[in-house]
DNA sequence: TCAAATATAGGCAAATTTGCTTACAATGTA
DNA sequence: TACATTGTAAGCAAATTTGCCTATATTTGA
């Protein structure tokens, strides 16, 4: 099976998440829980070791209070 | 498990796939060939039945000839 | 320096996505 | 009507994501 994994993309879609966070003085645990997910997963996304889905995107954002396009503004 | 699927979003989404293929005039076959994905998937994209990942948005962005953002713009 | 806070890493099981395939419905056109 | 094109549906296996957990590294502050 062939999985599409954009690397790029992915890495700086997290680069964009880790950007708005810091920009908001929040740690990732605190994302994590205003998002109730979990920090690990946070810190997957950020990383850009995981290809996350559109409803995590638009979850990070509401929590972010961005537009989730903002986080795809790379 | 808990398995975050925000189906309103994702929906939005798939309809604005759909907008945009449509104002280019191409099946969804010609965008999966382009996309070089299956034609089932770009079904399962624009009807929101999946919650599709970030390199995919990246890549129906690419053959739509849109910047990923605009897929978000819902 | 030491301790606390923060971030990274990895494994496991469950859930989902994706490619692949076949079948069928819907739509348009001669 | 008949035919082709287009879109929907569903099942299966493989791959990935995610939550949960524990452990370790890195950074920050007293």
């Amino acid at each position: 099976m062939r999985y599409l994994r954009d690397d790029r993309f992915v890495k700086a879609v997290g680069k964009r998440v880790r950007q708005l966070r810091l920009q908001r003085n929040i740690s990732q645990a605190q994302l994590a829980a205003d998002c109730d997910i979990e920090i690990s997963q946070v810190s997957r996304i950020e990383r850009g070791v995981i290809n996350t889905s559109l409803s995590q995107i638009n979850n990070i954002a509401k929590n972010l209070k961005v537009h989730p396009k903002d986080l795809l503004d790379v």
